[in-house]
DNA sequence: TCAACAATTTTGGTATACCAAATCGCTGAA
DNA sequence: TTCAGCGATTTGGTATACCAAAATTGTTGA
């Protein structure tokens, strides 16, 4: 199975691994912009490694989505367009309430304790923590409850998704001004588990997902967001720095 | 995502995409049999290649999750249990449940045409035609409903399912006992697709699939069955009948 | 001026060679 | 007899070399 586990920063022994968890992570962080091109040669040469396992790290992210093969051709980091990224929400959303429902049945009372922790420390942490951080147990907030449905197809189909919607998701998560609401939905769900309330949590979910379908659509619609997308333009914010620069945010008061 | 295109027989240009075409179908038919190991130095010099595109089409396979890789030891076939085929059948449901729900508001009529006449087509040939071929039919159905969805992750991961499952689902179909509730099934799902009722279509296929889990956990723990999936050690397949909760919407008696 | 063609470079695809970890098999001592 | 210890073999991981298709570039001729 693919495997994908961590959607960002995961050590794995090969090297292979290691380099496609590098290259994702300039991907989804911006360093590769959509577009770009991945030259084997290039790329291996720049990490001092060899072809071989480049191309198979290329190949790893082109099944994740990150990246396009073309025939003959370098490949190229995706660029994926409003309707693309829609579909992948609109699959995303059904593996989720599918992950919800079995989850509450097949939910141990652990898990369900494990849910609710990270609900609350959410809450702890959302007037303080950056951007980075925040997202980071938004995600294992929903990846534990796939996990607590038990279906292992189903986890990994959905860590997939997750890989492939992290930086749309990012750039939503980082609208503070959604914070509110995204807590009271996170709750709504884990009182829906807790209750092992099949339907209540189908709709739950599915609300979460329509509000971020509408804050990605803002986003991407945006046009100061469209310069974080497009491509060959030369970025002034074109730095080495890690630094998760997101120009998409909007004056948030804090 | 990995853009697995048809299931069986799919002619690509370069050599590791033919040589893990050519694995998948000894897989899938049989000569391959799970557990087998898959050396690389043996595989790649039986067929008179290199072990790179051996190499890399192992991988493909092996996110399709036909084939098992481990760290430093020979890639094994998949010798999935019946809780993962029945995860799998699980996650599949809800992606067949998606693309029809999206094919009633998305379907042209040209599409629900030739959904239609695939249905006419199985049922015309339902008495002469040999288990593959019937199959075969019975899977451009299939995804040719979730083609009208006209959402292409979906598509793709809907396509990676129906590959991983091929081999229970073949053999499912191969039951011609069954074919004239099939093909039944299939007619009212055609109908529910043409009058675009949602929901009458989200339960046929919730009906058709559960009819499927229950034909596919027959074969799989009838001990004549067994000997197709046996090879060494017992298949960690646990009690009887697994709770098989497909359920997902409302209860739809069969 | 520019369209057409050919040589050169670039680049992905494939083959081969080398390395290290894991496994297997033998030996020999308790 | 048993099993710890060690070396040979197997095998996947990685590096490097070679090839053909495609893109690029430079030149030529109308």
């Amino acid at each position: 199975m693919g495997s994908t586990g961590e959607a960002i920063a995961m050590t794995d022994n090969t090297l292979a691994d290691h380099l496609a968890d590098s290259l994702r992570r300039d991907i989804l962080l911006g360093n590769l912009k959509p577009g770009a091109l991945i030259k084997e040669r290039d790329s291996s040469a720049e990490l001092g490694v060899s072809r071989t396992p480049m191309r198979e790290a290329i190949r790893i992210l082109a099944s994740e989505g990150l990246v396009i093969l073309r025939p003959s051709r370098s490949p190229i980091v995706a660029n994926p367009s409003l309707k693309e990224i829609t579909d992948d929400l609109v699959v995303m959303n059904a593996l989720e309430i599918l992950a919800a429902r079995l989850a509450c049945m097949n939910a141990t009372v652990d898990e369900l304790e494990e849910i609710a922790g990270l609900s609350d420390h959410m809450v702890a942490i959302s007037d303080t923590a950056d951007a980075v951080t925040y997202f980071e147990v938004d995600m294992k907030f929903h990846r534990t409850i796939t996990a607590a449905s038990h279906n292992n197809a189903l986890i990994d189909t959905h860590a997939s998704y997750m890989a492939r919607l992290w930086r749309p998701r990012f750039l939503a998560a980082s609208l503070r001004r959604d914070r509110p609401r995204v807590l009271r939905q996170h709750i709504d769900i884990v009182q829906g588990l807790e209750s092992r309330d099949v339907s209540l949590v189908s709709r739950e979910i599915e609300s979460h997902m329509r509000h971020l379908v509408l804050n990605i659509t803002d986003i991407y619609e945006s046009p100061a967001s469209r310069k974080a997308y497009a491509q060959n333009g030369p970025t002034d914010a074109a730095g080495p720095s890690v630094a998760v620069d997101v120009s998409a945010k909007p004056r948030a008061a804090g």
